[in-house]
DNA sequence: TTTTGTTTTCAATAATTTTTGAAAGTTTGA
DNA sequence: TCAAACTTTCAAAAATTATTGAAAACAAAA
């Protein structure tokens, strides 16, 4: 197989796995393109190994910016701005897991406790609601706090969960 | 606070939780009802309760069912279908565990081994890549496995986990 | 200061996804 | 068999999200 090929399909797959988690195909392609450079890219680049515009180029390295992944590059004497990856896959993943936790699970369990408090209402009703909603408070509380944990272990950590995990 | 209330703040955050995971806003609604609703619902119903359309409605219920997290059920001399969720969060987890591993982790890791057999272009270059994506197989190899482990484990298995994890 | 190279913004447009609603299809029971 | 009750489909419309490209803003060097 040609490394070209390969480097496309594997941009793509990237692109289409982003969208599954919405976040935007461009993003995830761009993102994958750094990951597999050598050498940081300068937005130009970006723009033309995948056909995107300036504006699209821009807002989503910031973006990739934003989660932490990705980040600026100077090369002395030149006034552009270079990106690169971030590419311990370890720290990828806690990086990733720190900005959906804040993002996604942070905000449904502030709801689920909020709920919690309701008390106005037919009481038999209430106790079912409180029940479903206490469950998964519960649960999402556990999640929460793994994932806590991971983010701010360090990879022996991770490699002996793993261990334990699969015995 | 009102039950009333505190339902509609329910469906709106696990409707606005299914938009950031790629499903849906009125699935995740029609998912979150179901799970407050003591009572099987009927198509009907889901439609008056969230104000969508009867093909709407049916689609996403449908997509629940897909999902294999919300049950068809029968009321003896009643010739409409009414819908449930399932309300173990344990099983719930897993289920979507399990749709997601098959629907999203299976294919990239596919295109990850794949994308290894490259052998015609630059030999560095090649090495560079197979590296990066080596690395990214691994570990998403890794998380599958625990994954899988997840899906087919029982309540104390899981638990037990969370206690190492906790440690 | 002015020029030049670069990044950022954002209104307009395009693409994609979701929703609607009516028609077609199916099942049940008389 | 037929008609009523219910479910499914799907083309069209609406809503949402992503992308473009040109103009504005910015920053370094002359």
């Amino acid at each position: 197989m040609q490394l070209d090929e390969a480097k496309q399909k594997f941009i793509q797959a990237w692109g289409t796995l982003g969208s599954a988690w919405g976040i935007n195909k461009a993003m995830g392609q761009i993102h994958a393109l750094l990951l597999i450079s050598e050498e940081p890219l300068s937005t130009e680049e970006v723009m033309e190994e995948l056909h995107i515009s300036r504006g699209n180029a821009n807002m989503n390295i910031r973006a990739l910016m934003d989660w932490g992944i990705v980040h600026k590059e100077f090369k002395p004497g030149d006034r552009k701005e270079y990106f690169k990856a971030d590419k311990d896959v370890l720290e990828l993943a806690r990086q990733v897991s720190r900005e959906r936790r804040r993002r996604e699970i942070e905000p449904v369990m502030r709801v689920l406790e909020d709920v919690q408090q309701v008390n106005e209402g037919d009481q038999k009703s209430i106790e079912h609601f409180k029940k479903v909603t206490g469950d998964l408070g519960e649960f999402t509380q556990q999640v929460d706090g793994a994932l806590d944990k991971f983010i701010r272990s360090d990879k022996n950590w991770f490699f002996q969960v793993l261990l334990k995990l699969m015995r």
